[in-house]
DNA sequence: AATGAATGAGAATTCATTCAT
DNA sequence: GATGAATGAATTCTCATTCAT
């Protein structure tokens, strides 16, 4: 599991470090937090353990954040964003319609198996920092939405509730991503994602004879 | 929101109560304690909190539970199988195929919104007592695997990876519910469900012409 | 380690039982309180430990005794009385001087590997119930001085301070029952006892020659 | 009664002061642990009370222990050092045989009387840290054990058990500390230790005559 | 006499946050 | 900037004792 790579600028307001030194303690501070919400999850972590993590002092954590609540959401507005970026960053330039949508699958999952503590933070948001994660998820329903649209406008997808649609599809992925990519990361990507695929294709009925 | 209905065999081991007037207490910390958890969360939850709805004094808890865990673990056992039960009865018996897949999407979203605490309980277990959690979403995706089983024997399904379908259509629908059960319930039932059944009936691409 | 036997008028006043029934529950008490006494010492000991063990409900302990104090209490003398009783056995009754304080010792250490609960027990009052704790040592210390005040009249025993020499015997005898009672009872007593006669006859110093 | 005067370095592991100010704080917190432990006992005692004490907040006892026990712990094994200094300094340096035993015994009483809460505190490890307590007694009788090898070596003492014998001095002292030293220390030292050494020197057994 | 449910005061322990150095 | 000691509110859990049945 590799470790995540918050932006720097995630500092409690007026807490900005102003020198490199700062700065560094400060990308310390928010990796070691990666670690410790990872592991033992918002409310058993603590922030001595962070700082523990980052082999600083207690009260440094102080210096550049207000408290627990505002370093966790700084990290959950960052994961947020990596997500989004990896998810992109797996699709080819030129996919549309039902590709696309698989092509995002796939990244995600493999996403969701190289970064499990990402997922876990994302998750318990719901209840340690509710506004982030509706946030996190309503934004990438919308984006799904979009590419969606983009899908009915080509041609390629058929009209019907695009909002309604991506968030089906985004409750599909982010189960899928949990069983099989967090929970039992052992079956190959390679067959989760075409059952899906045909799923979102053509569905799963047989259509009556006529 | 209605009250949950916990089953009264949850006490903790060898504190099950003996007298009728022990037993209504018992029953009492536990509708507390759906109430305690649905509204603040594990975590924020207290005992104190308990027993201040259950209207007993603080030690009385003790008597029937051993630990805020083990009690949250009995709700989430008993709200598992309440889910289980509603989606059950929601279902028309001679119901088959995709048919059966709508009716149970359109009874969890009812459900959602009548037990909002419910979705929530069950959803932090997945921090709080992640035992439970994954009986409880593994139980679920098997009986939906069950059900698309006998739907492919029925020669209504077609063949393909029923796990992964089962994965996939449980993820839809929880997200659903979140989204338009939990957090916002305006949106008629009726909108959302066609919507769902024509994306599993025949899938949402358009067939390329030939 | 043998069974206590309490004696069977021990209850807290105002509630000695009226009942061939009532007498046998609290034996039962008694009986427990020792084993839970013994094996947790007073502080850790609990009321409902001594009830689950007697077999009997919570509140039945309070049908006979006032307070874990008072059970305490009325173990505690009936245990000085057996260790005096016990000691006065061991005894032969024509022995006079320093062979009976032998014979003594030789009956306490028997004791002490015999019934290592009451060992505990008695020590704890120390901390537990000071009052009985001093009684006993100082009834104990009386028996000893009246012993060798005999023993001086006799002519067996040389003049000297008795009270101060039965503090010096008894506290040999109590930690020689701690140490090779107690915690190690693999040594055998005739190994141990001589070693000590010796010293009460005739000390342990060489006379300076002359 | 005068305070004892605990080492410093007796934090929890990993507690370890590290400033000057912190040392100051962990040395009040033991201070106040002796006296809170002598008077009240280990079970009576509470965190809250050394804290009162010690004029911290209760929170600061946890930067420097672990808990009851572990303070507890701390202070015995100090006690017990400082008895042993004690009766060693007590001690002439030439001194051998039944003389030196004389001083020893002097010392202690002595102790005991200067340091009544320090007996009581070592006397309760018996129930509330076994393993000090034991560590304790069995390193005191190994010292008089080998002062009585010493003795035998000079012919100064007869031959005989000494690992007995040295258990027998020892539960001399202990009870003569208790009955004339912590309970009534209104007898002159000089009046009880005669009474010893004339019972080490020659035994209290009048020779019978032949 | 016996039962066991209910009580609530009290104790230990945690930890986010503040602050003096 | 960095440090780490100090704080104290909050929480969990225990258990002797009371009381209604």
């Amino acid at each position: 599991m590799a470790t995540a790579k918050p932006s720097s600028s995630a500092a409690s307001p007026g807490k900005e470090p102003r020198t490199a030194r700062g700065a560094a303690t400060m990308r310390r501070l928010l990796d070691a937090a990666a670690m410790e919400f990872g592991e033992s999850g918002f409310y058993e972590a603590s922030i001595s353990g962070i700082t523990r993590r980052a082999g600083t002092a207690l009260g440094t954590f102080y210096t550049y954040f207000d408290s627990k609540e505002s370093i966790f959401t700084a990290l959950v507005r960052d994961m947020s964003a990596s997500v989004a970026k990896a998810a992109a960053a797996g699709v080819s330039p030129g996919s549309r319609g039902v590709d696309r949508e698989r092509e995002a699958l796939a990244a995600f999952l493999r996403f969701a198996r190289e970064h499990k503590e990402i997922y876990r933070i994302i998750d318990e948001a719901e209840f340690a920092d509710p506004v982030s994660y509706r946030a996190h998820y309503q934004g990438t329903a919308q984006r799904i939405a979009g590419r969606l649209d983009e899908g009915v406008a080509a041609g390629l997808i058929s009209h019907g509730d695009n909002e309604v649609r991506a968030w089906a599809i985004m409750g599909m992925n982010v189960f899928l991503g949990l069983r099989f990519g967090v929970w039992d990361d052992s079956r190959p990507i390679g067959v989760i994602v075409p059952a899906v695929e045909a799923l979102l294709s053509a569905g799963i009925a047989i259509p009556s004879k006529r």
